[in-house]
DNA sequence: TTTGAAATGATATGATGTATCATCAGGTTT
DNA sequence: AAACCTGATGATACATCATATCATTTCAAA
């Protein structure tokens, strides 16, 4: 079984869990997302779909499935590249944390790494005391990645 | 002398500094991010201009000018709600930090924030180690805001 | 097998952002 | 002052990202 079988299953079964539905029009996207290893515009999974399973999927459908997977914490957004990318732990039985993602500006590279609980304290008492309140906690930095800082120096 | 003029002087010597100049459209669109207290995305500042100054500054003219007072420093782009918000620091002696924006997801008020030294080395850290390289650090985060969770409670 | 809710399709449109070439304004040189 | 150069702005078109709305399909439960 491969890896990528393995996530789907777990993905499927974590719907499951909570009572909602991996379609195969959701499978598709999800799939995509994970086969490509890479961030991926709702338009990008128009075309992918499209090429790789003959279906058209028209771009509200995507944008719908791609909320529905959200909410399943299958799928982040990334509001920095306004691109969507697989979660990077479906399969991991660890909780997931908060997610930190490194984008590299000049690939798009994209890592997902976990923030250790002290930092996200800290951040989260920061918040508070400005008077705010953490609504589901993700970071988002523009890096360079170690390729990209080597080739542009 | 207001305070917003003050800003607005400490805007135009920083600019002046640099080479740069802060023309009238420039500051049309900062003084319009100034007065608004809030974030505005593009085309509000468009309509803005248009209200206030009776001046038609086409989209292609705002986004250009953002992207000119984004490199001074004078302005942020929220990517999390696509605006973009004057720097809380204009007028400020000491030195900027990293900006954390708290955005109420609820009544969109952004609250800018600096982060301590400590949390920042923690994070830059985190970033090495996965390959990566910070580029212009800044952090957004998806909150509630007093008003609004009491208000929805 | 009906039927009701959830998922998807179709269509239109709004919102955000960029490419490109033309024109204008303000200094510098002569 | 006139010519000239450069940076700033205008005009136009278009690309990209996202949502509203109503119609149709699918699928499981009654």
């Amino acid at each position: 079984m491969s890896n990528l079988d393995k996530i789907m299953d777990r993905a499927e079964d974590s719907c499951r869990a909570h009572g909602a539905r991996l379609t195969n029009k959701r499978k598709q996207v999800l799939s995509g997302l994970l086969k490509s290893e890479k961030a991926m515009s709702a338009y990008e999974l128009v075309d992918f779909c499209r090429d790789e399973y003959g279906e058209s999927l028209p771009p509200m459908s995507v944008y719908r499935i791609l909320e529905f997977l959200q909410q399943e914490s299958l799928v982040h957004k990334l509001s920095l590249a306004n691109k969507y990318i697989a979660c990077a732990h479906i399969a991991c039985d660890h909780d997931h944390g908060v997610p930190q993602f490194l984008i590299c500006s000049h690939c798009q590279r994209v890592e997902e790494i976990t923030i250790n609980q002290a930092t996200i304290d800290t951040l989260k008492q920061n918040v508070e005391s400005a008077g705010f309140h953490l609504v589901s906690p993700q970071l988002e930095m523009n890096c360079l990645c170690d390729r990209c800082k080597d080739s542009t120096v």
